[in-house]
DNA sequence: GATTGACGCCGAG
DNA sequence: CTCGGCGTCAATC
């Protein structure tokens, strides 16, 4: 509340066939905010820097960034929590878009759910001793951490896709790069 | 308060 | 199958 984040954000950038992945990092090197895909490095850039005053391109550290390409394309890769600043008193997380223990609590939720895996927003829900399903689905839509937080993952309880930030398409894709099955946008024996 | 969700469930067509 | 309608509750206005 009383700290300034004036400190620059950190940016690293990857692509691949077209695709551009950028990853955010506090000066202390915890994670902020990746990306999904863009089209273009600008825009992978930008959809991280928007949310900061300053901000620096580096890619001393792009293992992340490279991380969320492989992870995107199927590839079963761990994720340790402590890499992610999740602290909501954290002047960075200011900026963020969780700002409440609730938020928070989802997000840590769904990071748990194993690779190939899915879990419907009603489980999340229960998982936090909650029956707020709809809350839990805003949660996540605004996860700073998209892809290494496996948000992907999290369907709806009738087997359905359900929304995603870069489309249900692109849901899909994610999960059948994981061996998913899913047929006519359901989930295919869950 | 009232409205709005990346939802869930049931019942009516 | 689709579509209301109601349930539920955190966030936001």
């Amino acid at each position: 509340m009383t700290k300034k984040k004036t400190d620059a954000i950190n940016i690293s950038t990857h692509n691949h066939n077209d695709l551009y992945f950028a990853v955010g990092f506090s000066e202390i090197g915890k994670i902020l905010r990746t990306t999904l895909p863009q089209k273009s490095l600008d825009e992978a850039i930008s959809e991280i820097s928007r949310h900061y005053q300053k901000f620096r391109v580096s890619n001393d550290n792009s293992e992340t960034a490279k991380k969320l390409c492989d992870i995107y394309h199927g590839n079963k890769l761990d994720l340790d929590l402590e890499e992610l600043e999740l602290n909501i008193n954290e002047p960075y997380i200011q900026t963020s878009t969780i700002k409440t223990t609730f938020e928070r609590d989802v997000i840590i939720e769904v990071s748990k759910i194993p690779y190939g895996h899915v879990k419907s927003y009603k489980q999340i829900a229960k998982s936090l001793n909650s029956h707020a399903y709809r809350a839990v689905g805003t949660a996540i839509g605004k996860n700073p951490f998209p892809i290494l937080v496996p948000c992907h993952r999290v369907i709806r309880s009738d087997g359905k896709i359900g929304g995603f930030r870069g489309g249900t398409q692109m849901k899909v894709e994610i999960l059948k790069n994981e061996g998913i099955e899913i047929e006519a946008f359901k989930i295919y024996n869950k």
